[in-house]
DNA sequence: ACTCACGGGACAGCCCGTTCTT
DNA sequence: AAGAACGGGCTGTCCCGTGAGT
């Protein structure tokens, strides 16, 4: 559908970014080779320089892409959970059960860690995306409150920071010890948390 | 103290791993050249190389040596406090209210993200890191437990993943932001979880 | 006029030429890229390949119209002076006073000293192009002994030598400081050369 | 005697200015590769990079390297000559008649067109370098004149200007011609000129 | 007649590491 | 203990040229 739209270097050029992306993931920018990219592509440096001007630009453009393929991943299907904090735990539970979408980890957290030192565009493309994703949670929590399911107390910003600062903390650790245990950990005590905001206290 | 008893070998060695810390922290292990290192120690090649055999074991040494910051600047002084819950909440400040102990944020989580791929030395350094992290704060809340302070149905390795997973992720998002609001919704949200947690209730 | 009987494949090629002359004029062979002739002209590869076999043919197709335009700007219309000193005379002021006829100096000496290692080519079509141009000198001088008006002892072919090696030379020392010194020091000097040549020693 | 005063490094640098000289000056500034030059000195990257910090700082040590080779073969015994148009007689066969110092024709006239777009260093290096040639020839004039030897009305300037203009355009043609014609030509011519500049006219 | 897409080689420069010297 | 000198491989980028497609 989409690609049968795209002309020949527009596929080309999109097939080097989504190859190029668990390699950006795993290896960061500096640690992924542009013959890295070469030999996952199994095009040649004409091939990839006529579709990018250079290498932060080809990082930029990955990351760009890894980012929509995150937000899809997590967001999908996500809206049609009626209650608020049913939707909270539903946006917790995806993230924790789904696979990364690339290869290699959260893109978002990776590229934040990779790029805080130097490479101000990639900085500021993720300082974006996690606004935005605060945002969302955020607005789970204000529109929860307002429909009187959670407690007027609760304030959303904090609630989606810790929200979002334990799921990517607990996807390192889960990710370097290679199980879930920390990841359902965090899964878990968020659940906890979550129902204690409760507007009545009434437990489901 | 230290210093009078190492020979001068010894101090080099000691001020190279101190200089190199903060650039494979920022920078990673591929982005931070040895001539990166050359230049913030102003040695040369062999005045390096007789210390340390080859990059890898420099940036072993470092992260190990930046490990043990990590640990003591978390760590140092928090033992007096007398209540579990208190204990806890101690840790958790400290975290957030400490600058990390060198220069470009939490070595563990940067080193856990940077040596996801490869490196298989510093992968399982910092995943013993974690480990000990996890086991020591999951000691105190055992502890807590023990005292009649905390609920018996507390599960002190999820309270500890979580308090550990969101510290780190709060870290990479106020980092990102320039400030501290992630990193104190954090700290706010978990002083809430561990109220919650006390025995018969009562809230101070 | 030469316009209109060309093809539009022929202007295009006249086009590509005209445009391509500054740049290898200014920086060489070597120094001038295809990729520079595709910025000046605003064409893709093939459009210059189709035309061009090759960046040497381009060369060899550029240097042959430079030399063209500079046979032209430096022989237009001194046919009609009379004297033959003064027609020597008119040879070197136009050269002295007219800028070249392609941006970065003579092209005939640009590519003299830029061709003079490998490039057969454009070695033999240089080489060509300034024995033309001393023959033609020559032979005003050679006139002007047969008409009477310059001694029997000049040697036509020292002369012409002189005349152009001065110019030429003369040229690349005026581009250089960015004035008309030498080459006005050249026109006088040439100039007192040549009166002292007059058959009778008459001065005008 | 002068290598002997030279450390190791210091002699494999002048060796590499040395074996590199006749690169460039033959091939230029674009038309030579780094490549070459390690072909040339039997060397790898590393051995020539500790020397220079690039290209253009070779190139610059190549070029003053050359310069003073031109200006050492070109000046050498000159001074003993007494008769100032005899001295400057003395140069101009000297610098007909010595081959060029670095194979490839006169680096002062190469360089000059080969750095005339682009390169302000070598430019600036070699504007000086005709400058002071110039400054030295009029020199010889201006005193030739306070001697008596030449007549009043000689202008220096224009004199050296004609001069050093007349010469280094005969050594490209005769370069190109593989002959020594052109540069024959000029000497001769040249040196009619002198003597008709002599202050009393005499011929000797 | 010209653009788009790509191959493959070359270039300048940087990197890690070794050896020699002091 | 540390600096000086060098090897050789690799990186990102540019370059020239070809061929399919329009």
């Amino acid at each position: 559908l989409l690609e049968a739209t795209m002309t020949k270097g527009g596929r080309t050029r999109q097939r080097i970014i989504e190859q190029a992306a668990p390699l950006f993931n795993r290896q960061g920018f500096a640690g992924c080779s542009m013959q890295d990219v070469l030999d996952a592509t199994g095009l040649e440096k004409g091939g990839v320089y006529r579709h990018f001007a250079g290498k932060e630009e080809l990082a930029a453009a990955v990351f760009a892409w890894s980012l929509k393929q995150a937000v899809k991943t997590r967001t999908d299907g996500l809206d049609q959970v009626g209650n608020a904090v049913e939707r909270l735990k539903a946006v917790i539970r995806r993230f924790v059960e789904t696979p990364s979408p690339v290869a290699g980890g959260c893109p978002l957290l990776n590229t934040a860690v990779d790029a805080d030192d130097g490479n101000a565009t990639l900085r500021r493309l993720v300082r974006k995306a996690f606004a935005d994703w605060r945002r969302r949670v955020g607005e789970l929590v204000t529109q929860g409150v307002a429909a009187g399911e959670i407690r007027q107390d609760a304030d959303p910003a904090r609630v989606a920071d810790t929200i979002i600062a334990a799921l990517e903390g607990g996807l390192v650790l889960s990710r370097l010890d290679g199980n879930r245990e920390a990841l359902g950990s965090v899964e878990t005590m968020l659940g906890e948390m979550l129902e204690r905001m409760r507007a009545d206290g009434r437990r489901p």
